[in-house]
DNA sequence: CCGAACTATATTGTCATGCAAGGTAGCTGT
DNA sequence: ACAGCTACCTTGCATGACAATATAGTTCGG
């Protein structure tokens, strides 16, 4: 089915680019697993699961992009925050161009004029 | 290192953007996929190997979103010409849509105010 | 006429990743 | 007690990019 390819196509495009929003969103404030799924989920086109998250928020870790605080919570569980580290900063710099360049070739490819 | 990681992701991020990209190099004319290679290594940040194209195409035709045409070459080997039938034309438009929805969704988080 | 260089197609194996499914545990209201 | 939410984490599978490798036809210099 075409859907079923849609999907799966999906699926693909998606990865890697999972991990610079998980990132960019990181930028601006620390966050802890469950809110990043709540907050990307908002975004069409970047709904994503649990099962999604924290590999990739261990992986940060396990890479030092990023550092972890623990702090309890009044509505369930103690929440692990999640900060970026120095190291998470630059790198994120650099996906973003990488990005910017990958996007804007994709945009050219698009829409470029019958020959 | 930190080259390593970026050069991961980067091989990541690709995933499914390069279908995207054959597909829509296929929009306005039939290719080969020798040329295909050629024509998005053109573009910064769509550099492609011939281990890459071919799995991409043979994926294509299994599908049914491409048929190829042989054609007698000069230079080499015959061409087999790749070109898009409806049903990967249609394809293509969810493709895009899908794309644009991600990509907003991207340059959202990205470029968030600071709360 | 031999070999280097280029065109062109194709396959195999490795690796990282998204995601579904499942599991643990704390807090709240009935 | 129990349902339902919050919050964390792990296992296992399917997928696809890319390097490496193989094959074969053409062209051109020595």
């Amino acid at each position: 089915m075409d859907a079923d390819f849609l999907a799966n196509w999906t699926t693909q495009m998606r990865k890697g680019l999972l991990e610079l929003c998980v990132l960019a969103a990181l930028k601006a404030r620390r966050m802890y697993g469950y809110d990043i799924v709540k907050h990307l989920s908002a975004i069409d086109g970047l709904v994503m699961g649990e099962g999604t998250i924290y590999p990739i928020l261990s992986r940060f870790k396990k890479d030092g992009l990023v550092e972890t605080t623990l702090a309890e919570s009044s509505e369930g569980p103690a929440r692990k925050y999640y900060q970026l580290t120095p190291r998470g900063r630059q790198l994120l710099g650099k996906m973003l161009a990488a990005w910017a360049e990958v996007r804007d070739g994709i945009e050219a490819v698009t829409t470029e004029p019958l020959l």
